[in-house]
DNA sequence: CTTGATCCTCACGTCGACGTGAGGTTTTAG
DNA sequence: CTAAAACCTCACGTCGACGTGAGGATCAAG
């Protein structure tokens, strides 16, 4: 498979795809003329490093997790590794969702003083 | 109130309200030597901006809602940012639980590996 | 008055995941 | 054979939320 079939297939850039190498991320072997050739595979592969990137998972992170992909035999480090980036999401899923009830709750004010203009017509009654 | 108190009471560092400054998010008016002043109120309000950009709003994006905090009176076109910006975030929080439930996933295989060694006992079982 | 803590304004440094040419080779379709 | 499309390697540019001095003024306490 050349670079720009797995990219168009990942839903990422050829740079990106390129960058991921230079990190160590995927591995690529090359035609005669130095071309990238990858395996089938490469294109699942590149879809999970994507889900890592999105969860804020850093290039290095991502790189002492994605070992386990390819041996699916862990080290205890390794596992640890996992835990610890499953609770840095969990946590972060945590504040998104105090962040996004809050701005619910904001809405919720907003569409309110939108919709009963009467009580906010005089003054600053509805306040605070 | 002083930067220093203010900065303490929101957990955040000096640097940081005078860029938050910088960027319109908060005001301070100045004592005559040219110290900045800062209402209590201020210390919610910037706990608020952490809020905010913990879930991944740019400072423009929170310029855009925060004078809704102020007057309570929401242009449509701030209405709609708010909702958009809440969208946003339910999104994120998908991607991250998908994110989290595959680390899960994966977590599982690795201490179901480890806590089974029978299988893999006599290459590579305790490496490291 | 003095000293240490706190404050001020520039203004450059950082870090990470790519974007974006420049300049050149290779592959593929006709 | 030819032209376009796809690929290659440098290597600098980007963007945002601050960090980090430099160099100096101000404040609170003794």
């Amino acid at each position: 498979m050349r670079i720009g079939k797995v990219a168009e297939g990942a839903g990422v850039s050829v740079r990106a795809l390129r960058y991921y190498e230079e990190q160590g991320l995927v591995v690529a072997d090359r035609s005669p003329s130095g071309h990238r050739r990858y395996p089938e595979s490469a294109v699942e592969r590149v879809r999970f490093i994507q889900l890592l990137y999105s969860a804020g998972l850093s290039s290095k992170a991502i790189l002492q997790v994605l070992p386990f992909l390819d041996t699916l035999v862990a080290t205890p480090r390794m596992t640890q590794r996992l835990k610890d980036e499953r609770d840095r999401i969990r946590t972060q899923i945590d504040d998104l969702t105090r962040a996004h009830d809050r701005l619910e709750e904001l809405i919720g004010l907003a569409t309110e003083s939108a919709t009963s203009p009467a009580t906010c017509s005089t003054s600053l009654d509805a306040a605070t």
